[in-house]
DNA sequence: CCTTGTTAGTTACAAATCCAACTATTACAA
DNA sequence: TTGTAATAGTTGGATTTGTAACTAACAAGG
């Protein structure tokens, strides 16, 4: 019945949304569940609980997200006494954000917890399946904008 | 520094959201700068294209998304004139839907440049790797929820 | 010093999403 | 029948995100 030869079920853009929903889905009901943050609040925390210290641009850089939504993770971190801001005394613009013992707990059961759910979810593939996985994906997060015919 | 051998960077989760985002921005440009269409949209829209006449409730359960989402893409698709509902003579419940010629349009317009950007998207990797790629995105998209320790 | 431009981060308003309650219709068992 | 439950789809209000404008601090040339 279709005149094109296009298929939804392959279109890589189509199954990289529902593969990263459904992970996501699951390990937003953890972090959910366990300490009420959102997807861009644990992002930040782990950013921080890897890094080390980091200012809210840095943190964007890395995780490719936008100031305005680090802004609020990280007003929400603060207020769940999870992280802790120090203005710069060079540079005043700046601050330099840490976690506190309670958000480092935090990172170390999520982080803990991450890792185990990662080996469960590649259960079903072998070494070489989850290594050209890994290095596709990072190369898909490194393709540029789509330029026309 | 830091005590956990956690590596963020080859986090599968972490990967596919980055990957996928990547992806489905570069093509929202496209459905949104050509047809002003969301996100939501062009997934029912990709759905009738393919499958011809289907309800509402049969595109949310191949799709994914859930109803009211559906709902309001409908909604507006049928402003836009690119899809006709119908309602079933049987069970007055459920409307068919059904592309314009509007809307195959579009679809066969975008599913062209899907089809080419999914060409360049894939420039890097080889064949087996594309197929190794797509298996385990399949895989992933349909793991079940995290079972705790 | 001043002006102009840049960068770090916040805030305000609009747009989109989520969740829960709702209507309408059908199914089915007492 | 009739009462209860299930299903298709919609709507309303709270939550979250996106976009653009904003403040504050620094930089650099004149």
């Amino acid at each position: 019945m279709q005149s094109t030869e296009f298929e939804l079920e392959k279109f890589i853009p189509y199954l990289l949304n529902q593969a990263a929903e459904t992970s996501s889905l699951a390990f937003e009901k953890v972090y959910k569940g366990r300490y009420g943050m959102l997807r861009t609040e644990w992002r930040v925390l782990f950013h921080l609980g890897l890094y080390g210290r980091m200012t809210a641009s840095e943190i964007g850089t890395r995780a490719k997200m936008h100031k305005t939504k680090i802004s609020r993770a990280v007003h929400r971190l603060t207020e769940r006494r999870m992280v802790t801001r120090a203005r710069d005394t060079d540079d005043r613009r700046m601050e330099h954000l840490t976690l506190t013992a309670k958000g480092r707990a935090a990172y170390e059961d999520l982080s803990g917890i991450a890792a185990r759910y990662e080996v469960s979810l590649l259960n079903g593939l072998s070494r070489d399946e989850v290594a050209v996985l890994r290095t596709a994906l990072v190369k898909l997060a490194e393709s540029k904008p789509i330029s026309f015919t």
